[in-house]
DNA sequence: ATTGATTGACCACAGCTGTAGTCTTATAAT
DNA sequence: ATTATAAGACTACAGCTGTGGTCAATCAAT
């Protein structure tokens, strides 16, 4: 269950809004990516072939709903990467990331609170 | 300068030797790919057309050297990920990560240290 | 009732990727 | 000196990706 990174895109939109039609996935990107419609439709259905998507028949249209669960697609995505680029350690990742990207206060209250709950 | 998972494979073997040469990178790489030599050596080609490594001749063969940094690749990597996929916040991410492959004492200890240095 | 917009179905097409094969030349082994 | 091998150069080829286009059917507005 391969995804790309456009399809991830709309596939971020279902999570957010399931059960949407393609035109409100395109409005809802419109801000962020400059595609057309039939793009998007495009990635719907690659989506759905796929099966990382499902759709409901709606009068004329379709709705959309994500077929694949949204945490378990990410926490998958993240040990895959740090698989691929880190060696699979952890650590050196939130290293590079204070570095390059400069985590907020917020970021880092959040993570200690999170190391925290974890040491228990 | 977009690098493939394959050849990011590679890469890392030259950011560990660098002026290696195209048959010790492939035995470098036996163990975990199983790769024929011809495609370790078309994974250099694609490394050294897309800058991303450069040659020095040594004889009849060459000798690779990486020619993009290591630091400033993996944390724009990072950055990319997070982008992508976490929305770029980076706190959900190490929570994906606690979950999903459980980080180990080593690894909380050693964020919990690096969160230290970075508040001050 | 005609027409313009919208929908899904199907098609396109070049660039990137994974994974090699072939060809020519040079070298190492007999 | 011949021969098998190894290096690099060039070629291959299907699948995935990004980015859409075309077409036929249908619905909404006049």
């Amino acid at each position: 269950m391969k995804i790309s990174a456009a399809e991830l895109e709309v596939l971020s939109i279902l999570w957010e809004k399931p059960g949407i039609a393609a035109s409100d996935v395109h409005d809802a990107l419109a801000n962020d990516k400059d595609w057309t419609s039939r793009t998007v439709k495009t990635l719907l259905s690659r989506l759905v072939e796929k099966g990382a998507a499902v759709t409901q028949e709606d009068g004329r249209r379709y709705l959309y709903f994500p077929a694949v669960d949204e945490e378990a697609y990410k926490a998958k995505a993240a040990g895959q990467f740090i698989d691929r680029v880190f060696s699979g350690r952890a650590a050196p990742l939130v290293a590079y990331l204070a570095d390059s990207r400069g985590l907020t206060p917020q970021d880092i209250e959040e993570l200690e609170k999170l190391l925290g709950d974890l040491k228990k």
